[in-house]
RNA sequence: GGGGCUGUAGCUCAGUUGGAUAGAGCAGCGACCUUCUAAGUCGUUGGUCGCCCGUUCGAGUCGGGCCAGCCCCGCCA
């Protein structure tokens, strides 16, 4: 089912190539800026330029001659000068919208362009043996707001945890459990305990080549497939998938597979045989695996000197894997920023081996994030935010405006509204903007309860459902409606707002920027909170107009609970 | 030295096939709760779109050159 927008648009370019006065090639119509009072122009510079006429003529000659359908969602055209402006008719706009959104109901939004392909999603990428923290955090809000666009665009996604299991520091973690036991907890605790022992032997090791070179046997008995160190690797790896799963049930996260770094290892050394097979990389005298001046870029290693593998064959590997085993039209990697010459060699490499002829390779890059200071945050500086103790602290910090505002609700219903109001704001803060900017964590403007954030989306959903349930209270829901009168200038507004939800998830998805879904999930809360002030809706002067906004109420909940979902953000019924 | 990202109001950000008068929020000042949730709404203050040149009917947007901040450039990931 095409969207109303869609469906204007058709209809204005239909009729304009039926005035035979200028041809379909020539007809660019664009969606003016918000300040310009009309809803689809035609700026008829070059067809006038290639017809050989002044545009302004033009205008008024296509505007004399058009002939629009009666019944359609044209309502009025005029010329401003060179610009040949279509508005939506309020009337017909209004029915379109509203019975589009209830035909669809939660799927209002949802289209199949990106049927039939198939899209790899790698992001969150934990650290074995580590907490979650801020750098994790991003790729994961973000990585899973693209799943759920794409989804929702008709892709088949398949979302892939590269958990960072494997490489040298594991000699390290395995030889600090031998010295210092297996810490016992629940979470991030046992974690942090862990990290803390793991420093501790790191830093011993610096002073005693004993040490270092016991860790490096750890390193050497895993990579061979020791029992005993495997089975401490696995203890590892389970204790930080149970931490990671905490945190992703409460971010509404979910993630297909976790195929970590680790499971490549089998893979390597005949990647590192095709490379040199094919030329694009050769042994150097020392021994390392080295690609040279690929498409102008830095040289980078395939293999060290002495036999180890980089994190840059196991990605090529992965890529390998991931075609074979998937067939996938796309994959996307959601990492930061710092990574993007590492990505654009790893992209150009499997491309020069032939590894991804069909498949479009993207990386998502994200920007950094820095404390109020303007310092990264980093373990080193000591400034590191974990992610368990960000949410725990962004929840009761909403806890408390929730007793504050809405003191009469049932105590685990106020719980139930600060989880999805503290946990909104995070996710918000990483998705309120383009991602490859850098990002001040600002606790005020992360947990902002006003403006440009996750809580004045929800309260404006909370809002529609509450005016919903007193309808259904006192009977006036099952007034039948009548669509057409819905418009007072705020009501269109709305309604022309609502309508541009399909397109603003298409945009998403090609631009990988689920900041235009919450730049539309805003837009909607404000003009929403216009008509919420001027438009009574259960005092509406009469039946029919109740009725009819009632109606534009519920669409207008059905649409915002949906880009809200789309984002990973919970939209409650009442805070 | 080479490369990438960023630069728009005091602060945080939108502005993407070049198009009309560059938009929000926060902060500041002022107004509105006997009417559906004031976590709201309205008004107002605030701009050499980093700088210069070019392309053209038209540039915040495209090209070139500078400037500033952050990041990356073989044996970590």
């Amino acid at each position: 089912m095409d969207d109303v927008l869609a469906q204007f648009t058709a209809e204005v370019t239909r009729a304009l190539v039926a005035t035979g006065q200028v041809p379909a090639d020539l007809i660019e119509l664009a969606t003016p800026k918000p300040n310009i009072p009309t809803d689809l122009a035609f700026p008829t510079f070059k067809a006038a330029k290639a017809l050989g006429t002044a545009p302004p003529a033009l205008a008024a000659a296509l505007a004399a001659a058009l002939t629009l359908p009666p019944d359609g969602l044209t309502g009025t055209v005029t010329t401003f000068g060179p610009f040949l402006n279509f508005s939506l008719h309020p009337e017909r706009l209004a029915v379109a919208v509203i019975s589009l959104i209830r035909a669809t109901g939660a799927h209002y939004g949802h289209q199949q362009i990106g049927a039939g392909r198939r899209m790899v999603v790698d992001y969150s990428a934990p650290n074995v043996a580590k907490r979650m923290h801020v750098g994790h955090i991003r790729s994961t809000i973000i990585g899973q707001a693209l799943v759920n666009v794409h989804r929702a665009l008709g892709y088949t996604v398949i979302g892939d945890n590269h958990l960072g299991d494997w490489g040298k520091q594991f000699g390290v973690v395995l030889a600090s459990v031998e010295r210092d036991g297996t810490p016992t907890g629940q979470g991030e605790a046992v974690l942090a305990a862990l990290e803390a022992q793991y420093a501790r032997y790191a830093a011993d090791a610096k002073a005693d080549p004993a040490l270092d070179e016991h860790a490096r046997l750890w390193s050497l008995r895993l990579e061979q497939g020791d029992p005993q160190a495997r089975a401490l690797w696995q203890w590892s790896v389970d204790l930080t998938m149970d931490a990671a799963q905490r945190n992703y049930d409460r971010l509404g996260v979910a993630i297909d597979h976790a195929y970590g770094e680790s499971f490549y290892e089998p893979m390597l050394a005949e990647v590192i045989q095709a490379a040199l097979d094919h030329g694009v990389a050769f042994r150097e005298a020392g021994g390392a695996v080295v690609v040279e001046a690929l498409d102008q870029m830095p040289t980078f290693l395939l293999q060290r000197s002495d036999g180890g593998t980089l994190y840059m064959t196991r990605d090529v590997a992965t890529i390998h894997f991931r075609v074979r085993e998937f067939q996938p039209t796309h994959i996307v990697y959601v990492v930061g920023e710092p990574q993007a010459l590492h990505l654009r060699q790893l992209f150009a490499l499997v491309r020069t081996m032939g590894y991804a002829k069909t498949t479009e390779l993207t990386h998502v890059a994200f920007g950094t994030v820095f404390d109020s200071a303007g310092q990264p945050l980093s373990t080193r500086r000591g400034n590191m935010v974990y992610l368990e103790t960000l949410l725990d602290d962004a929840v009761s910090r909403a806890r408390a405006v929730v007793e504050q505002k809405s003191p009469e609700l049932p105590a685990a219903e106020k719980q139930a509204v600060a989880e999805a109001v503290g946990v909104g704001a995070v996710v918000y803060n990483d998705l309120y903007q383009d991602p490859k900017r850098n990002l001040t964590l600002d606790w005020e403007r992360m947990l902002a309860t006003e403006g440009n954030s996750a809580t004045y989306l929800q309260y404006s959903h909370a809002r529609c459902r509450s005016i919903l349930r007193r309808a259904a209270e006192d009977g006036s829901a099952a007034q039948p409606d009548a669509l057409a009168l819905l418009i007072h200038p705020s009501e269109t507004r709305l309604l022309k707002h609502l309508a541009r939800l399909p397109e603003a998830v298409r945009e998403a998805g090609k631009r990988y920027a689920p900041f235009v879904i919450a730049d539309w999930c805003y837009t909607t809360a404000r003009e929403f909170g216009v008509f919420f002030e001027q438009c009574p809706v259960l005092k509406a002067e009469s039946p029919a107009l109740r009725a009819a906004r009632l109606a534009l109420v519920a669409a207008t909940a059905t649409a915002l609970k949906n880009g809200l979902s789309l984002l990973g953000i919970k939209a409650p019924e009442r805070m």
